[in-house]
DNA sequence: TACGTTAGCCAACAAGCGTTGACCAACAGT
DNA sequence: ACTGTTGGTCAACGCTTGTTGGCTAACGTA
């Protein structure tokens, strides 16, 4: 395990941060593969041997800027009616300004090791709110990734592929669509 | 305009085909920048410099590779309270029996012009069947974009991310839940 | 049979990639 | 002041990529 706390300062934390924003950048932008080293390195202003110095080779730099916690808000606090809009709207928060998520879902399409990390995200995190909330726990993984897909699919339309209708929505807008749907995929007895 | 008819029948025809079903198959499993030429060459059993020679470079193999009609059904025929199934029946339909909108999918993220395909093809084909079907024609675009959100969520969990939960509904369940929220993104008078 | 056209292979190119190791400069502890 | 450790650069490596041009052989006509 890696501890959280217990982390001497470095001289060097200046570098590996820049490094690490350029590279959520950069991955976020590009993807895995079109996102390199050397651009990374360029943006944080070093040598490239810098970063695998750092970070060992590519994997493992794309492992520490993609580490992320979704910080799902703590739902047994909302109505539960509440719970599909409470969720479109985290993400849709999370998402704007975190661009690591972006990252991650373009990565997790090309990179087999990054849909495992995107699929282990959405498992661990969304799958106790569905557990939680829907009518039968067994059915909890199925409502899940129902939820995964609506929220997914927003995702894609509005921050990788750009469809002008889904960035002209507001987030409230959004909200007011997705919620319900969100809402129904966890909660309803049946279809 | 390159007419469908009128097309001289040449010797390299099947080498054509070959390269075409080769470049399909891994630009579906690969992505843009991890299916390379020489791969989807040898895939066809045949040199490299003949994709070359044939569609000039790799972004026009793409181009023909991913040329695609949605075939979306003559809407007009079905009850104005079935769209939302039909559409979503005809998407899972067509996605499971042709990966070429697989490989569009995954190219339209790594891939600028990939993207604007794909915006393309929806925009072409989906548009038309909301302004049709909403009540508001000059909402249609928001509506489609909704519908396509849920849509290319639905496929990018079930076959690129390959969720096991998103894999593991069958099509008709998979529909059952999707088709009410199409429908309601395309019908509903207001969120 | 002669010959232009087509299909195909081979070898090479330049560029870009991730990655490595040698080397220098600044710091910290004694 | 001396010395080991850390932060950083430079130049190169081996490899893969897209792409090119020249060559051979088969074909289709006349």
């Amino acid at each position: 395990m890696t501890e959280t706390a217990a982390a001497p300062p470095r001289r060097s934390d200046a570098t590996r941060g820049a490094i690490l924003a350029a590279a959520r950048e950069r991955f976020a932008a590009d993807g895995y593969e079109r996102a390199t080293i050397r651009a990374i390195a360029r943006d944080a202003r070093i040598d490239p041997s810098m970063v695998m110095r750092y970070y060992g080779n590519k994997e493992g730099l794309f492992a520490a800027a993609s580490a992320i916690d979704l910080r799902l808000p703590d739902l047994t606090a909302v109505a539960r009616e509440d719970v599909g809009r409470t969720l479109v709207t985290h993400f849709l928060d999370v998402w704007e300004k975190d661009e690591v998520l972006t990252a991650m879902l373009r990565v997790g399409i090309t990179n087999p090791a990054g849909a495992e990390r995107m699929q282990g995200i959405f498992r661990d995190q969304l799958l106790p709110v569905a557990r939680r909330v829907c009518p039968d726990p067994a059915a909890a993984p199925q409502r899940a990734g129902l939820c995964a897909s609506q929220i997914l699919g927003m995702a894609l339309a509005r921050y990788v592929l750009r469809f002008p209708p889904a960035v002209a929505l507001s987030d409230k807008e959004m909200a007011d669509w997705l919620g319900p749907t969100v809402q129904r995929y966890l909660t309803a007895e049946r279809p």
